[in-house]
DNA sequence: TTAGAAAGAATTTTAAGCAATATTCATTTA
DNA sequence: TAAATGAATATTGCTTAAAATTCTTTCTAA
């Protein structure tokens, strides 16, 4: 097989076990190494031009971000998420990101909207075109959210959410070639979020996530319900 | 300086890279490795009998675990929390749990609610004694809070709360010496939240979780103003 | 006396090699 | 033909040692 070399960019204030990771994390969430897939340690350490030991470091790390998973003499295999797994994680993200509303809310100054302001704007002008609505339905959704977390101020909510969950959601929307089903709903209720949250309602600003990622989350249930029944039939 | 060797049981059906993990994780939540220490890793290699590598696979799930930071080129240091981490925490925890005891309350059956009124049994007998009380302050607690998790049902918010957040707040409660301050008002709140799972009024479950944490952080955000105040007069 | 530089020690990082385990594939047998 | 056995191959797990970096101490000069 032939195995293209990536030479790292020489970043010496970070080690290579550091940066393999984020190479790798990339690749993953990129869907170059496909959902499921082996990690070939042998492999990926002449690809990255390194040796094993800072790679397993590596694959350590992506097993904490529940990225890889790693059994003992087997290996480490790429993470693959059904739908079940998916709902697990939007009930934990309408609860977690809720929580973040409410209190960038209460932590929002007039330039933090402003921007907030802008990041719409310029999703509204990527709704006209094909590609850019492709592109607002896979990352810019995501961009949004990102934003509110970072407004919340606190780190550790910050780190569970864009640190874990959110490459884990990238992760499935390559994995199953799905976009968010409702951009245009989406979009009305993320102006409406960034309205509650201008006005310091952290309340409202709360209920609003709630429901907009509760929304989301019931047309997964929905779609799993569906599929549970189409199987039972085959069955 | 005599370290002791801590010889490893033979679990052959995993790593010795997990097996240390295991025992690090353990050592500092324990306190036996001290918030802020240094992680020295020829030390710890001669003390539990292992080579660097897979010490240092440890230690990066550590990393992972946010129980120690690693820095480049100087090595990694346990965690040493503040208050305002530590608040960010019961924020983080106000929200999640409140959601694990909403799917508790639709899922548990009689006899999950039966091994949670045993357990606060046990309490009530462990409050009787002045041991037993500090246990129930220092342990039992996060005992009750562990099993509402479970019977969540979610694995992903188990491995969030149970895998990573509980570890730091036994670490925090070693670091300070402090135990959770209303042991008493804290095991009426836990009956009432069984008694609404029981019911399977997740609504109310939700909403008693959310007091129950929301009273240890307010309580919390008490002593941060008291202390900064306090620091101010200094300054 | 103190500030700064240089040498030495300690530690981290990385690479290379060996042993143990798992996988694969061809061969045999029912 | 299909299942089972066993050798060959590949991969993981671990150790050891060398290279690179940081920290400490000491010495010199202002």
């Amino acid at each position: 097989m032939h195995v293209e070399k990536l030479p790292l960019p020489p970043n010496k204030s970070s080690t290579l076990a550091d940066d393999v990771f984020d190479q790798i994390r990339t690749s993953i969430v990129k869907g170059e190494l496909a959902p499921g897939s082996k990690i070939n340690e042998p492999q990926l350490s002449k690809q990255y031009g390194i040796s094993r030991g800072p790679l397993r470091e590596a694959i350590r790390r992506l097993e904490g971000c529940k990225l890889v998973e790693i059994k003992p003499n087997i290996g480490a295999n790429v993470v693959s998420l059904n739908i079940s797994q998916l709902i697990e994680i939007y009930e934990i993200r309408e609860s977690l990101e809720s929580l973040a509303c409410k209190l960038a809310a209460a932590n929002a100054n007039a330039e933090d909207c402003e921007k907030l302001r802008e990041l719409l704007t310029q999703h509204e002008s990527q709704i006209q075109s094909e590609n850019g609505l492709r592109y607002y339905q896979r990352e810019g959704d995501l961009d949004f959210h990102y934003q509110i977390v970072q407004l919340s101020g606190n780190s550790r909510l910050f780190d569970i959410l864009c640190g874990e969950l959110y490459h884990l959601l990238r992760l499935y929307r390559i994995q199953t070639a799905n976009e968010p089903s409702r951009p245009v709903q989406a979009f009305k209720e993320h102006h409406q979020i960034v309205d509650a949250i201008e006005q310091s309602d952290g309340e409202l600003a709360e209920l609003l996530m709630n429901r907009h990622i509760g929304n989301a989350r019931r047309a997964l249930l929905a779609r799993l319900a569906g599929e549970t029944e189409s199987a039972a039939k085959e069955a």
